[in-house]
DNA sequence: CCACATAACTAAATCGGTTTAGTTATGTGG
DNA sequence: CCACATAACTAAACCGATTTAGTTATGTGG
């Protein structure tokens, strides 16, 4: 089972590289190759299982027909969810994914772009640490497809595809409002991210729509990295005030569990003593006693239209920017009470 | 900020392309360059950004410093987590990673494969469905570099890493069975999957050592796809036996979870009841009501180890093959009663 | 002063495709 | 019968590296 090249096929059929490779692109007609001649390579290369060498294919097309994707981490469910419609969704287009990992570290993220260009990939899908305007103003320069998902940059005119963090978390909000709690919490990461500050815009702007004083005692800011020990902190604080708070939003997943496991620590009854929803969804959400209301992505969506609209850009068509909102659902269970 | 090639180097600095390449790639100085000269290409190349347009570099040297990832899901939290180890531990060795889904269909893994080695990856980590000696034979005939994860072929002697199944679910059976329970059911996938025979195998033999015999009716064998449905059946048959059973141990996370709910659903009190165990571990499985017992596999060692090997094959160290069976740990929770 | 070693390079082939610019043979209209 | 169109190809350049096999200039020992 010896691999065969263009040249070998060229070469048993007394054929030149030039014809074979017409045809095998589907250029045998517009190139005027008589249907025996197709005929006959086509079924040598079936026959012999030919196989283009995509290395060569794109170094001389200048495509790679692989497409680059970078995320905070690619074991976080949210994540791993988003890489798997990618993936499907690419190969649809013929496309194959790299990913990798920045570790919410910008420094990473610049490098990972690199890397990923030097490696030939045609177009880029980022889930941006948010703080390298410097890379994207750069890939914008140089004409370079992607397509931001999950973050954006609100200064920088891009493509991207994420989903109503604002409405949301004001949905979620008027949710426990509407139930009767009054004294809200937001525990959140600290700002540098545009999708959190739209998260906690959300839960004030639903908190004034109530006539309600959005405390800043309530909102709980945690350190990106160090979040496992601030939440101990924040919570314990949010537990121990005066007029304790009665319910608890959780700007993402993580945070929820963590969370939750604090609050199971420090022995509160949740939802009776403070109810508690999460932004995002985790596998287990519904099974947890009680279960985790919670505001859930469309991961799918996402990732289909992130690979729809970066091949629209590879593929030159649609040169003004597209920006997408996806809506988010709220799924009520039973941790915000009844 | 034009992208610079190593012929505008040359021609620059008055080299050859050779010279530059030579030096670029840590060649000078067993190629007697000029220290000077070697300064002035190094200078030239960083102040001008260069780096290598690596299609190029993959196709004359015949590597891609790419691998690839075969997995039967990479959204499943089990493979969302290898696959992130895997990518820390190649970017080590600065190679980058091509994932895929087989979606547990051998047709799939078979067109992946091809596809990975058509895109010049330098070598595969596979979790095979385990149908598919034939590309395994091919892999192997082709001396092709490759390594599998999670699943093996009993009959093909090949690298691979993966978990003591056998022991692992001995050591939970044992547990229950230390805890008074004896009507242990097994729920688990049909069979094909070889790591479910160890499995299972490993559930026999500890009710053996117990003396106590192994019965068909509590051992649960769900269809690979759809196992949804199955399950709902086999737990309504389980929960209806005669003399009642007193545990099942999920073979799989994500047949626990879904057991859990019908579980649930059935109004069985777990673990008062049934005890239940799973194989493998789910983020929220400490924070499920009760807390799953679970046993779980060190994701991080399969990953590093799966590449540390594979990189030796790479690289034509070691060329005999590496079996690794890795211990699982046993995290003891309330599902299991106390 | 000549043969030969060595330092410091370079020209050109190569990897396996794609693509541009022809070429050759046949057929057709005037 | 000649000019020209067309069908059916092909030779060779090219993509951007790596690598083999030299080449040239200088220095050294006998």
């Amino acid at each position: 089972m010896k691999k065969v090249f263009l040249k070998d096929i060229a070469k048993d059929l007394n054929l030149s590289k030039t014809a074979v490779s017409l045809v095998l692109n589907n250029k045998g007609d517009e190139n005027k190759i008589s249907q025996e001649t197709q005929q006959k390579i086509l079924a040598y290369a079936k026959k012999h299982n030919y196989v283009p060498n995509s290395l060569a294919r794109g170094l001389s097309r200048g495509k790679s027909e692989t497409i680059g994707l970078i995320v905070p981490n690619i074991s976080d469910d949210h994540y791993a969810k988003i890489a798997g419609h990618i993936e499907r969704k690419a190969k649809e287009y013929g496309y194959a994914v790299i990913y990798a990992s920045s570790n919410k570290d910008p420094k990473n993220e610049t490098t990972l772009i690199q890397s990923m260009i030097n490696r030939q990939v045609d177009g880029l899908i980022l889930a941006s640490t948010q703080q390298n305007s410097g890379d994207i103003d750069m890939l914008i320069k140089n004409g370079f497809p992607f397509i931001l998902i999950d973050r954006f940059y609100p200064k920088i005119d891009t493509n991207y595809v994420l989903v109503d963090n604002f409405g949301g978390v004001k949905k979620v909000t008027k949710h426990l409002l509407g139930l009767g709690r009054r004294k809200i919490a937001f525990v959140t990461l600290k700002p540098g991210l545009e999708v959190m500050r739209q998260r906690l815009l959300g839960y004030q702007n639903a908190l004034k729509a109530f006539n309600i004083e959005a405390s800043d005692d309530l909102v709980m800011e945690l350190d990106n990295i160090n979040y496992e020990e601030d939440i101990i902190e924040a919570l314990g604080a949010l537990v121990g005030l005066p007029n304790s708070v009665d319910a608890i939003i959780f700007s993402t997943h993580y945070l929820t569990s963590l969370g939750l496991r604090e609050l199971r620590r420090l022995k509160v009854k949740v939802p009776q003593e403070i109810a508690i929803v999460s932004f995002d969804e985790l596998g287990a959400f519904d099974l947890i006693d009680p279960p985790i209301t919670a505001i859930v992505q469309p991961t799918e969506e996402i990732g289909d239209q992130a690979v729809d609209v970066l091949m629209d850009v590879i593929e030159g068509k649609n040169k003004i920017t597209k920006k997408r909102l996806l809506d988010t659902t709220l799924i009520v269970r039973k941790s915000c009470g009844t």
